[in-house]
DNA sequence: TAGCTCAGTTGGTTAGAGCAGCTGACTCTT
DNA sequence: AAGAGTCAGCTGCTCTAACCAACTGAGCTA
């Protein structure tokens, strides 16, 4: 019954065509719309809540979910942390889970990534640049990097997940690994992925994501050896 | 306080090192454990339960979920619902997702797929044969097919995320395409995909699966058209 | 011994009360 | 008259207490 209320309400937003932030019915409405108690409503949005669908603000009232990538990422990194602490290497899985889609996909981006965001592209490499020297790549600066580099495949679900597995692996990393860095081989690494992006040499930019994806692996495995 | 329950309960699960399948406390136990009531501690399952990171069974008690990918089956399914009545391509964006990937993973396979699975695809190829000739394939045969394919990516994250995708475009497109199928085509790409794989011909694997999905999106535009 | 029944455990649902955050209109001060 | 402070009213949040429903397993019955 309580998954038959959660569909109720789901139907709810797609027949009223409500688009993302709209204003749902109050806890009270729904209740008596729905013909259920206040609290199975409750338990109903928060499970929606959970998936992304549903966004509750406390004191104001309840809205369409940004439906964003959000609670897979909360998923992958759970089961990753997860399996990692029961001796899995679950966090290389999905380090090759973004290998894997990543090299996959710069073919495509190779030659076809406008100059705008080629420039972006050198701008973040310069900031990786000055970040190295003192001391480290800051994370948002690497995140920054694929966003922009995605940003070209022209499919915004296509970039929410790869940000979602960038975001995903990232959180696992900085809880399970204590972040040995390279940060002169991983600014060279970046910087020939945009090279080979710019020049439209797909092979090329594989490799250059393959040996970048190479050296983070190389360091999770001479750091993660329990 | 609701979501820092919701934390506890999970490291709760990390802490214990608790497998998938294990039993959580009961609910009275959860409650004198974490301090508060049982409405809160019931809302936090709920909502761990939508992410599948906890499973509910009742009369029998909760225990640790399977983490599958069923939770982003769930919120992609209903994202690309909303989207498109609400008058979005997103059902072509999904399409276009599983393109980008899949066209992408399919040149690493090339050649790398054991016999076994091999015989496994051919035979798969048949069934869809005989299924074109009797009137249409069955989803149950696309899907294994693309399914014992992605197998010999070795790698079962990426494989469940592949199914993850396969499986919420299917659940969308028959609720909202009437199905427009041409068996015959189907069957031949399968045919070539396989043919291309077993030679080991990255380049032409590539063709064929990018032609496949070319004749997807084709028979989408011209059924989707509103 | 095989099957049934029933008590006990677990989750599911309802009800009602009070707490907490936010908004907007009203009032008081300047 | 303009601004800041206050308070009434919405909203969602948490708690308590009771009962319903599904499942298990021990004990009873045939």
């Amino acid at each position: 019954m309580a998954r038959d209320i959660q569909e109720r309400i789901k139907r709810l937003i797609i027949d009223r065509r409500l688009p993302s932030g709209a204003p749902l019915p109050t806890e009270p409405e729904l209740m008596e719309l729905l013909g259920v108690s206040r609290n199975s409503v409750r338990e109903a949005l928060k499970a929606l809540q959970a998936m992304g669908i549903v966004e509750i603000r406390h004191g104001f009232g309840t809205y369409v979910g940004p439906m964003s990538m959000a609670p897979m990422i909360e998923g992958l990194t759970f089961r990753t942390v997860a399996g990692h602490y029961r001796g899995e290497d679950s966090l290389l899985q999905l380090l090759e889970l973004r290998e894997a889609v990543e090299t996959g996909l710069i073919a495509r981006l190779a030659g076809r990534v406008p100059e705008t965001d080629l420039a972006e592209l050198d701008a973040i490499v310069a900031r990786m640049r000055t970040e190295a020297a003192a001391g480290g790549v800051r994370a948002e600066t690497d995140r920054a990097f694929h966003a922009t580099l995605h940003r070209g495949l022209d499919n915004l679900l296509l970039s929410e997940v790869l940000e979602a597995f960038w975001d995903a692996f990232h959180r696992v990393r900085t809880d399970l690994v204590p972040a040995l860095a390279d940060p002169e081989t991983t600014v060279r690494q970046h910087e020939e992925i945009v090279a080979a992006v710019r020049e439209g040499d797909g092979p090329r930019a594989e490799r250059a994501v393959r040996h970048h994806f190479d050296n983070i692996r190389h360091r999770l495995r001479s750091s993660g050896d329990r």
